[in-house]
DNA sequence: ACATAAATGTACTAACTGGTACATTGTGTG
DNA sequence: CACACAATGTACCAGTTAGTACATTTATGT
């Protein structure tokens, strides 16, 4: 035939296979990007289609329309999250440790995944309008405060932190410099350098990060002072 | 003759004023609060002409396009933010409650500004491209980190301060967290309920900022109890 | 006053873009 | 193997939206 070989770029295939998980999951990581890219209103659906394996007739037959779409990657954002979260083992750490731990490793992972804080930071445009909308959504992000709950109370009860620390407010302390870190990343060494961009300036700005967490919680805390400065 | 009186609800005056000013500052004006609610590509040219007293003749005339009036809008909200942080004055003050004010204020400018925060979280999503193009945006700045900078030099002086407080870690430090408080307030409530964004919610949280940037400059500090907790 | 330029109004268009109608192919089931 | 239904391809459309052509009015300098 000599058929397959004439355009090795567009290689549509004359027959097809059917395959309903693949093509869906392969719209929404096409759409992750395009969304994470250049938001709602910015994301084509054309491009997605484009690259996409399927065509752009699928996205309308699985997600309905292009808000539907993007409840679908947002939801999905959400879900990679918890899991990440979920995956967090802290419980056989001194309470310090612990909490020190889960402060770098959220700090890790917000710079670990750009895309979804893009997504997060989107939504947060629409007033998480999405969001509330979804019924998968509420209680997700659960686990994280109970870990929080859980080392807290521990230090508490060591007599190691103070009897105000709070998990919900240190989830938000933690997760604002995180979370910052990653999304006002291109305005803010605009203006002022990447300085704190640079592998040691991140690795810098992590080690603050814990020790103002840990200088809230610890009681007596003294943060360790860094080599040759 | 008699043709003035037909439509009172779009009273377009036959005869009209020159202030190109005024017009201007309007179609600012609309525009920034256009951009900012539905971003650069989410927010319609036509709708902000709508608003306008002006008509959307003029937005190209004084603007050239979209991302020349978007462009425009974005070093306008600049200018604003650093003469609201010049506006600031804690010479006068010991350093530690010079630094407590500074982060203060932070807070609370950002707080009371949020529009201004959605154009920089929009900025963001576009990679602070527009931000980067603009030529006089670079340095633009620079007094706050200048004041974070005497204050640490007093601080050290006086040998309050550690030695390794850097004022531009301070400042993206008191950033992170101010302005995390605005841009992901509806993410966050959604997900955690809306305690910490009450006004007793909002002023613990300012609380506990200075606190952690105090704790982790201030040798030997000691953050407040409390009252009744 | 008058020429000239700046400022504004009105109507229009070309292209983009979300969404759909209709036809076709694959797959499981009796 | 035939039938029903799910999955996919193709071509197309209608509304929206950034941007413009052309005409008109106001201010200004001499």
């Amino acid at each position: 035939m000599g058929d397959t070989s004439r355009k090795p770029a567009n290689t549509r295939k004359a027959h097809w296979k059917q395959n309903p998980d693949g093509v869906k999951e392969d719209i929404l990581r096409v759409a992750t990007e395009e969304f994470a890219a250049h938001g709602l209103s910015g994301g084509r659906i054309d491009e997605i289609a484009r690259k996409t394996e399927a065509s752009k007739r699928m996205i309308y037959y699985y997600f309905g329309d292009k808000d539907g779409l993007y409840q679908a990657v947002l939801e999905r954002v959400y879900s990679t999250l918890r899991e990440n979260e979920d995956a967090l083992k802290v419980g056989d750490l001194d309470p310090v440790a612990a909490l020190s731990r889960l402060v770098e490793a959220t700090f890790e992972a917000h710079a670990n995944t750009p895309l979804f804080i893009r997504l997060v930071m989107i939504e947060n445009i629409h007033n998480a309008a999405y969001l509330r909308r979804s019924e998968i959504i509420p209680g997700l992000n659960r686990s994280i405060i109970d870990k929080l709950d859980d080392v807290c109370r521990r230090g508490k009860d060591a007599g190691l932190f103070r009897a105000n620390a709070d998990p919900l407010e240190l989830h938000w302390l933690i997760s604002s410099s995180s979370f910052y870190n990653v999304s006002n990343k291109e305005t803010f060494s605009t203006s002022f350098g990447d300085t704190l961009y640079t592998a040691q300036g991140q690795a810098r700005l992590k080690q603050r990060v814990v020790d103002m967490i840990l200088g809230l919680v610890v009681i007596g805390y003294e943060p360790p002072q860094s080599a040759a400065e």
